[in-house]
DNA sequence: GCTTGACTTGGAGTTAACTCCAACTGCTAC
DNA sequence: GTAGCAGTTGGAGTTAACTCCAAGTCAAGC
């Protein structure tokens, strides 16, 4: 697959594929004989990985670091555990923040609900 | 209050606060004769709304946009109401494609678990 | 009345994560 | 064989949201 294929089917734009590889978050992509990026599906996976992850949050530097240890080889199994078990938390945190300000919305929206419905009554802020 | 004691109050550094103000996310501080901002309750009440937007991910530009409505008067409650209900929606799209990495993340660290326990066999990434 | 420490300002600097650019290369179609 | 397009590189530029800095002010204690 070339880089726009990819590019399109993963929706990320070529210069951030391009970027995610020159930092370390997508090792040894192929290439032809003309030097151009020849991705494979295990690379196309990866990529999805690291989208989502990144949404979710995570940085580029601990993706380095998990990509650091994976080329370090089996040993590091336990050491990529415990980043992936750091990151789950401080997720898993997020989430709950989250959640808190999701409710607390609905509750600032329904206040103007009914500062509507009542005669247009002004609120602090 | 000073502006270090709401610093302390809000974890929010003091340049922060400035900032935000400058920003038009905190209208009209009262200032002491020496010109020093000197916060009311209220404004508390609003660094403390702003901050909990931000961190669930609202931008300056949004609350900004938020806080001029606010300064035109009840003519905008409604505008106010559906930026927030906006912001709400935007808010819980994040929240289940959070859930939806978590899950992923636990899985994935099953994965870890899994080949850490049958003699260090090696994963793809 | 002078030192000290917290405050003020405008504006410059920083950081993460892209995003863009210029100059170049190399297939493909005509 | 050349026009044109997709790809390549290193490096500069951008954006949001702070964060820092220098130069100055002010109130309180000695």
């Amino acid at each position: 697959m070339t880089i726009s294929e990819v590019s399109k089917r993963c929706n990320i734009s070529p210069d951030t594929l391009r970027y995610y590889e020159k930092v370390g978050l997508l090792s040894d992509v192929n290439r032809t004989a003309g030097g151009i990026r020849d991705y494979t599906e295990q690379d196309c996976a990866q990529i999805e990985f690291v989208k989502c992850m990144r949404s979710a949050g995570l940085s580029i530097e601990v993706l380095q670091k998990y990509f650091e240890l994976f080329k370090r080889g089996k040993r590091t199994l336990n050491a990529r555990r415990e980043l992936l078990a750091t990151e789950r938390k401080a997720l898993q945190g997020r989430l709950e923040e989250l959640q808190d300000t999701l409710k607390r919305l609905d509750y600032k929206i329904s206040v103007y609900d009914t500062a509507i419905a009542s005669k247009d009554k002004e609120l602090k802020f």
